[in-house]
DNA sequence: ATAAAGCCTGTACTATACTACAGAGTCAAG
DNA sequence: CTTGACTCTGTAGTATAGTACAGGCTTTAT
């Protein structure tokens, strides 16, 4: 078991130092233990955590959604019925977001098509998929 | 051809009126035209182009992404390589989170089906899963 | 005709998610 | 054993995306 400095474990999931003290105070990340000098010591697995935050707010996950995210592992199985729910509440949650992003590629796709024939791209299929999305 | 105030507008879009001006002058929507009193007088489509904006931001674009999306149905087609580069460009990103999104809600499945069966949720599928999507 | 509701501009404030110091102590390579 | 890079806490500043007035004119319903 290795132990990293803060700035090593910055440079290896590539945000910044102070965006890890940032997620600390905020409850994303344990307070990793420190030396007799104060420097925090991370396990190396605190990477991996940092990357799947990254990911997840690229997909439009705030913070606060995505520390319940996380959350959902750390649970005791006693609450397992809440966890579930949750858990399936962010599945319809995701399921949306896919059918959104799949009417707007397609949408993007017919624009390309249009532009690859040099077809007039008057009317905006982009606008369109977003708009035929409503619930 | 109705013509309908910000205050209407804002109540189809389900947008505050105070967002709309915004919008405007951040680019995203067009200065409408006015009424000698200077109020503003929107087209019905706007309502649609609200609620689209809407959309895009649910899904983790940016405003100035969204400008950018918007934008490829109105450039002139003579810069259409260009429109079909972005929009090429924009088809990737959204498949990328597609697939990411997909091993996330696959993690969660696992998740219930774990918990539905009683055994232990130990180990962490959703941070599992955002992991194994690294490029 | 008058009052409530709506709209105007402009400025200021909020939440989220960082990002950047200041000032002081710590570590490690030559 | 020093010096430069690193870390600490704490506070302040930035960008994004709104949200909330203030003070004043306009519409509309009674």
């Amino acid at each position: 078991m290795e132990s990293l400095t803060i700035g090593k474990v910055a440079r290896l999931a590539e945000v910044g130092v102070e965006t890890i003290r940032f997620y600390e105070r905020k409850g994303l990340i344990d307070e990793p233990p420190r030396r007799e000098s104060g420097y925090r010591q991370y396990p190396e697995d605190t990477v991996h955590r940092l990357r799947s935050i990254r990911r997840a707010k690229e997909l439009g996950f705030t913070l606060k959604e995505i520390k319940e995210l996380l959350a959902l592992r750390i649970e005791p199985a006693t609450t397992c019925e809440d966890i579930r729910g949750r858990a399936e509440a962010k599945i319809s949650d995701i399921e949306q977001k896919i059918r959104t992003l799949k009417s707007m590629k397609e949408a993007l796709m017919k624009l390309t098509l249009a532009c690859r024939g040099r077809g007039p791209v008057s009317e905006c299929p982009v606008l369109e998929a977003m708009e035929s999305d409503e619930r």
